[in-house]
DNA sequence: TCGTATTTCGTGTACGTTAACGCAATATAA
DNA sequence: TTATATTGCGTTAACGTACACGAAATACGA
């Protein structure tokens, strides 16, 4: 609409009647300015609105912003944390030309010794800003806690420690996940039909996914039988076992949700023993999940951007560090609902 | 990872033994460079695989780029085209840096004249790219005819002419949509559960969404029987009485579809009747939509990103006439499943 | 052959910002 | 007082590209 008058620092000079230098020494807090003109000065960028030119500062500064990355790699078990990584590339390619490079640290999923050991890999980078997923805990909060000392800019993505302050979350909201997911049984099973939850991990880390289901039903005055079983190891023969069992004693079960991406060994199970009538939903559109959502074993995937929360958590510590934008602390991701109608459209593959 | 050294004009006229404004000349097309030289620079700029700056491009240009958008305007019938309109306002700051400005040309849903009128107005405005939403057929196919004959990208939104190509689609499927929602009902209703697809639009424009619907039902082989209303009125006095009529031959109605964002009149008319027996699904997270979404009126509303696609629209003739890209001709959309559980995360605010 | 037109190319300035360099003016120490 | 630091500020050369201007080289006509 309106032809907005862009000022650069030369008009701001020109009024303050000072050199770009000295507005250049205000814009950028350095020191060499008296008090004087430097409140001068800003009293003329604030009437003016003054907009850095991002083209033009990036052009004449040659600063590198390093963003260390420390997550999972894909394992055999799991490729989940492809998708974040591709977002995190992505996100990479689009902003290469200010100066931003990244510094992936993969750690291992179960092994805490590879992930302090990506801990001093990352410190050797000297970043100046960091993503991780703090799946272990412990050291996650110590290095969190170092960071901060460092005022160095940590944002986490996929899940979070509640009691060590960050920049910023990308992820999800495992109550509300949690809660969707019940509706959808809700739905989709009579009303008095058991569900089975199922936590496959060698940790319980479904804490708030299983109480969101479960006030879900509550809130609903719900009569519906829930159970649950914690399944710690993630081989075939272990949980194949666990299920056989499960399902003799509990022959009413109608619907499992399986409270992570390892849905797929559950789907694998039913067809092994032909069982077609269990409502199935699961966590993440991994390939292996994709297979069985697609044949209709599994009937929904709850999925929450996995390839976007990677961008973002590029391009949020870019708007930090590049453009000194202000971001929002929390970012939850929108709960996708996937069907084997609609997955084929879910390939965010260029941003947006 | 690798630290690419990146080349430019210069690094390439020095090893072409030319000054940078032949290089120039060369890439630009611009005509006073022997045939010889043009190539001797071209094999360089392959093999140094050349990628221009373009801060330093854009800083340097002071092109502008015009792009008309050609849109209904929010109505007090529907406030749908607020969210495609929010998303090229988010894309229009986010680029105005390198000299994009929008056009907006509204106009009123009803009116061919309004539609005729604004694309004169478009006309006027001199623009170098267009996004158009062709709701009426005739006048947008002259007028896509026209933007071809001088070779202006346009960009559908929403819908698009079969018989009239152009540089991009963004939009949704229609079919697979329209199966998506029969899947839901499948899975939601009895098997036998008769439903109601219910158009409501002064002229027919849900074939293929209907199309896709039956569809879904003939590959599983549902004997479901379905029933098919056409109100072409969209007031509720009208809408009520024929639902009314309806309701009454079929007292056996279990699921109602209606194939576009008017689905909230339906939802009201419910609400009026004391019936909470019907599953509702329709189209669009429109404000009137989510009222009856959050008091569970509406079971499932189907959304394609409308915010998304005014992003999209912008971005893609950004990425054409400022990069100079090459861009996908059919741009589908995700097909969102929203309820009163996941509807609070659906705001796609930046991107995606 | 000379003169002119045309083709082909190099030079220089600008875009808005960064940051090094250096010169005054002032403060501090002797 | 003079010598030396320190503070406050202006100047200037980049960054990589666009494009106007004009110069050199070549072609063409007589």
């Amino acid at each position: 609409m309106g032809k907005q008058q862009n000022y650069g620092i030369k008009e701001i000079a020109k009024r303050a009647n000072v050199s770009i230098g000295t507005v250049d020494r205000v814009i950028h807090k350095r020191k060499g300015v008296s008090e004087k003109t430097r409140l001068k000065i800003l009293k003329i960028i604030e009437e003016l609105d003054y907009q850095p030119n991002v083209l033009a500062s990036r052009l004449a500064s040659k600063k590198i912003y390093r963003i260390g990355v420390l997550v999972p790699s894909a394992s055999k078990e799991t490729d989940f944390w492809n998708a974040p990584i591709n977002g995190m590339k992505r996100a990479a390619e689009e902003i290469k030309q200010y100066g931003v490079e990244i510094y992936y640290c993969f750690f291992q999923l179960h092994s805490r010794d590879s992930f302090l050991t990506q801990i001093d890999n990352l410190w050797k980078k000297e970043v100046h800003g960091v993503i991780l997923s703090p799946l272990f805990k412990e050291d996650a909060r110590q290095f969190v806690a170092d960071c901060n000392k460092q005022k160095l800019p940590l944002v986490y993505i996929d899940s979070y420690l509640e009691d060590q302050k960050a920049l910023s979350y990308i992820g999800f909201n495992l109550n509300d996940s949690g809660r969707q997911v019940a509706q959808l049984f809700d739905y989709c099973l009579d009303g008095k039909d058991k569900i089975l939850v199922a936590n496959i991990s060698w940790k319980i880390d479904d804490f708030h996914i299983e109480q969101g289901f479960r006030s879900y039903l509550i809130d609903k005055g719900s009569t519906r039988p829930v159970i649950k079983v914690d399944i710690r190891h993630t081989d075939y023969a272990y949980i194949k076992d666990s299920l056989q069992n499960l399902l003799k004693d509990h022959t009413d079960i109608k619907g499992i949700f399986v409270t992570n991406s390892r849905v797929n060994i559950v789907a694998k199970f039913m067809e092994d023993i032909g069982r077609k009538d269990i409502f199935i939903i699961g966590y993440d559109m991994t390939e292996e999940n994709l297979k069985y959502l697609k044949n209709g074993t599994i009937h929904f995937l709850i999925c929450h951007k996995p390839e976007f929360q990677g961008y973002q958590g590029i391009m949020t510590l870019y708007q930090y560090l590049v453009l000194g934008a202000d971001v929002k602390e929390m970012q939850y991701m929108p709960i996708d609902i996937l069907t084997n109608q609609n997955y084929q459209y879910y390939q965010m593959s260029n941003e947006l």
